[in-house]
DNA sequence: TAGATTGTTAATCGATTAACAATC
DNA sequence: TAGATTGTTAATCGATTAACAATC
């Protein structure tokens, strides 16, 4: 098993892998057992040559003539992932999204492991969120010191956003999934932040719509 | 003020009109009156070409030797994404996740107006959610008959979700901001569609955490 | 063997960056 | 006018697609 290049592979091609196990993992949900670049592309809307070519910057995981054994490509997908880490995370604000992220998302099947739930608000102390007792703010170093938690989920305001990011990283963090509507800049190049803008999401929608409308030139909706 | 070529634009340059909207506000807010493509640039980790580029797809909202007018700018942007529109809104799904999207997210800002949460579970009917009463979805027909919703956020089971899409496009639905674990597809070309999967998003820190570790060449961690 | 489909190299396409003339 | 910075064209870079020899 020839040791893959795993350095510098485009962040495009990093952002389609979860994508690809998902569907690869549908499939096997449905009793499929191989499938080719072909048929994967046309379920996904996607080239066969793509998909070869993502597929390549890890290693070779096909067979010639024969196409992808399907349990044992998402089973290396997985490992290139490091779906079976279980890096420990906790989060921050236990709002109304953090709350919902909290009990919301199955952690253990994307490589996470939610240990903790830490809120500034002394009145959410002891309040149960998926299983967890929210912490209060003041209990995180001694929490950190015995857990060493490597992955921070912040919903909490964009005001305090960076503040705490700096602390943490202090503390051990290594990754930030940032759902405080701060694009955050972290000044160690080692720290991964993946920012969440659900704003910037639905955003698209309306652009898309008003786009649609301004299709049909003579639209009576043209407010100019 | 020549009409611009509003089709055509890339959706990488369109996925970059909400960031560049969020930054130019807040800097409004930070009391600047005027920027240059070269400052902007450097705030938010681009290159001035490019914003400059980004831009002109739109129109020339700039002037020579001066830069851009920030509220100026901030204004042809929120037209262009068409954030005054208030486009009607529904969501399907009030367990966790709808229930924080629907009261953790200032719709107005966004360019939607929730106006309608639906739920298939009769026991959550009445029940308040962001200031609206969860509806039975029996009650989907006769509202969109009087309300003509355009937009629907799935907050629901991947199982269902198809179905549900189908039939809300047959009721007069024009996009789709979708949380079901599940990428529609749709017959129509010209309804929108954004998928959003916060799985996929979490596991490229997985991805980036168990490839930091395999930096050093001789960690222990490497478990092949 | 013949057929299928990969892994990989080469060609194309599109997006980003650089350069600069226009102009405020 | 001189300085600054845009709008825009040209050059570069990177990503996608096409092609095909290798091979199961």
């Amino acid at each position: 098993m020839p040791k893959a290049k795993k350095s510098g592979i485009s962040t495009l091609v990093i952002k389609r892998l979860p994508r690809y196990y998902r569907f690869i993992g549908e499939l096997i949900k449905q009793g499929v057992v191989r499938s080719s670049s072909g048929e994967l592309a046309a379920k996904m809307s996607l080239t066969a040559s793509q998909i070869r070519q993502d597929l390549n910057c890890f290693g070779g995981f096909g067979q010639q003539g024969y196409g992808y054994n399907l349990i044992e490509l998402r089973t290396e997908i997985g490992k290139i992932l490091g779906i079976d880490k279980g890096y420990k995370t906790v989060l921050f604000g236990a709002g109304n999204l953090g709350k919902a992220i909290a009990s919301h998302m199955n952690f253990g099947e994307y490589g996470c492991d939610l240990v903790g739930i830490f809120d500034s608000d002394l009145r959410k102390e002891n309040e149960k969120v998926a299983d967890l007792s929210v912490m209060s703010i003041d209990k995180m170093e001694d929490f950190f010191a015995q857990v060493h938690p490597q992955v921070a989920i912040l919903c909490i305001p964009k005001a305090s956003a960076q503040e705490l990011a700096d602390k943490l990283v202090s503390l051990g963090i290594k990754a930030f999934w940032n759902f405080s509507h701060y694009d955050l800049k972290m000044s160690h190049s080692d720290i991964i932040v993946e920012n969440v803008h659900l704003g910037d999401s639905i955003m698209t929608l309306a652009y898309g719509l008003t786009n649609l409308n301004a299709h049909s030139d003579d639209e009576s909706s043209d407010d100019a």
